[in-house]
DNA sequence: GGAAATTTGTACGTATGTATC
DNA sequence: GGATACATACGTACAAATTTC
């Protein structure tokens, strides 16, 4: 479940890629929960503001869908 | 130019709004270029990290392309 | 109805990196 | 090197929505 980050690209879109991959794999299955900011920004160490704008971009590509107060959930499939 | 903010929307959306209808309007034709995220925060009395989501928005949506170093320009039609 | 905790969203500010002129 | 301008990353504060007590 580790992610190593390079210094080459963008964290927070090698933290989306992470998640997006996991989405793919099934590690997070369509309807689940996706970890929340404070959750990615404590597994890959990096700010809850930079795990925000991973879920952010996720979300503006459809991958997942958020909801104030409940958190982050991969979309449904289609 | 001048824009109204409300407080009930984001202001960012509504830079960005602000700046679609320039594009729309032909106060910023196709090529040309765009207030940049001081210009933007100084006219909108808002925070440069805020014009420059707006700014993000509209590249992200395809109505604007941002070279780095250059600046911001409108994208040509199409 | 209200208070607290959780979680996403917005807004601001600062620092640094990258690219162009 | 210096000036300009966008991009990334961090941190802080508060607003809004939901759940739980």
């Amino acid at each position: 479940m580790r992610v190593d980050l390079d210094r080459s690209r963008p964290v927070w879109r090698q933290v989306a890629e992470a998640i997006s991959r996991r989405i793919d794999d099934g590690t997070y299955p369509p309807g689940g929960r996706v970890p929340g900011m404070v959750e990615l920004s404590a597994e890959f160490g990096i700010a809850a503001s930079t795990a925000q704008k991973a879920l952010a971009h996720l979300r503006d590509t459809g991958q997942v869908r958020t909801e104030l107060g409940l958190g982050t959930f991969v979309a449904d499939a289609g």
